[in-house]
DNA sequence: ATTCTGATTCGATACTCATCAAAATGATTT
DNA sequence: AAATCATTTTGATGAGTATCGAATCAGAAT
């Protein structure tokens, strides 16, 4: 009912995604005020003020000290910081994403469509980023150590399609596999 | 018309104020995607995911490369790191606020409020806050230098309110002025 | 106790915006 | 040239929200 949670990054930026918000930030930046002295600076009813205030102070961005019976708010200027980090943060960053790989479902999809019930592809896909997924797919054949006669690469890409030519050449082509000069040996890269 | 106006901060956030838009940003913090990928990730009409990448592009977070015909979009992390150093910087922040000192408006609105058209003081407000702000404007008439003796701090005074008494000690009483012992001579702190 | 005053909450209104479907655009393949 | 495909634009709709005024609440001053 009461749990503290975190306030999420979404409501973060939302909460800073409103120019008389990010004024009274400014404000509050530079020292603390009280509702009525932002009500008349930033020219809003006090009960607008109120209502932004409380919205930062959900994200914990704002604190109010109240002291005689003036509601005193003060910037949290940690919280900033730790917001700013985790923009600064590659990591971070990468985290917003959500779970599962970021491709899982995109291929899941191309494969779904291209694959049928025994896993063999009706036929390949000619766009370059859906072929990518069924060569990353087909990969998937060689995970023991290579490297592999052209014969056997054939072997295995034969459980796939008919079509080994087209996704052997495209394993080269899009750099997934390298073969030595005369084309004895495959390997991956 | 066409002026590369700076995107403004509020426009960054309202950029990143939206859970969509920041798994999108997440997604591309990994690698570039296209619309078509990002839209069967995201779960989202290409439309809406065109819509978000304009937003996100239009405050420069984001740039497309067409290649093919397929609009590959790319993460910015130069722009992601530069908004993350105004947030960290303090004096960045403090720059969110109007121009005009802080206090001026409230300043004028309270001067407004309890000055006739003569300049003189209709009565006293009793509220700290405004009162201090009456004691400011007060403390304007002695730009001189001091000291001055009571009977010139009365004759000052009495040019903004008969109730000299009250604003007399006021001063005394926020730390604005002070008086040696046995009254004879008063002077700015 | 009663009356002020500043702050918050509530209800209403107008505006913004996320989303989708459909149509338009631009580029590629046949 | 025609057809196809990814993307963008446009229009419509529904959800969200900024704002205000009125009512309520809580301290302070008289």
């Amino acid at each position: 009912m009461s749990m503290h949670e975190p306030p999420s990054i979404v409501a973060f930026f939302k909460a800073l995604a409103d120019a008389n918000r990010l004024r009274a930030v400014g404000l509050l930046a530079h020292r603390p005020h009280s509702v009525e002295e932002l009500s008349t600076i930033l020219d809003l009813r006090p009960s607008t003020v109120s209502h932004h205030l409380s919205k930062l102070a959900a994200v914990g961005l704002v604190h109010s000290s109240t002291s005689g019976h003036y509601h005193v708010y003060s910037l949290d200027l940690d919280a900033l910081h730790a917001q700013a980090r985790k923009l600064a943060s590659d990591e971070s960053v990468k985290a917003f994403a959500p779970e599962h790989g970021p491709s899982d479902a995109f291929d899941a999809k191309v494969l779904a469509t291209f694959l049928d019930e025994r896993g063999r592809l009706t036929k390949l896909p000619m766009k370059r980023k859906k072929f990518q997924v069924i060569l990353r797919h087909a990969l998937g054949l060689f995970d023991d150590e290579g490297p592999w006669s052209e014969r056997e690469v054939n072997r295995r890409l034969k459980t796939l399609s008919d079509d080994v030519a087209s996704l052997r050449r495209g394993m080269i082509d899009h750099g997934m596999m390298t073969r030595d000069q005369g084309g004895k040996h495959y390997r991956r890269v």
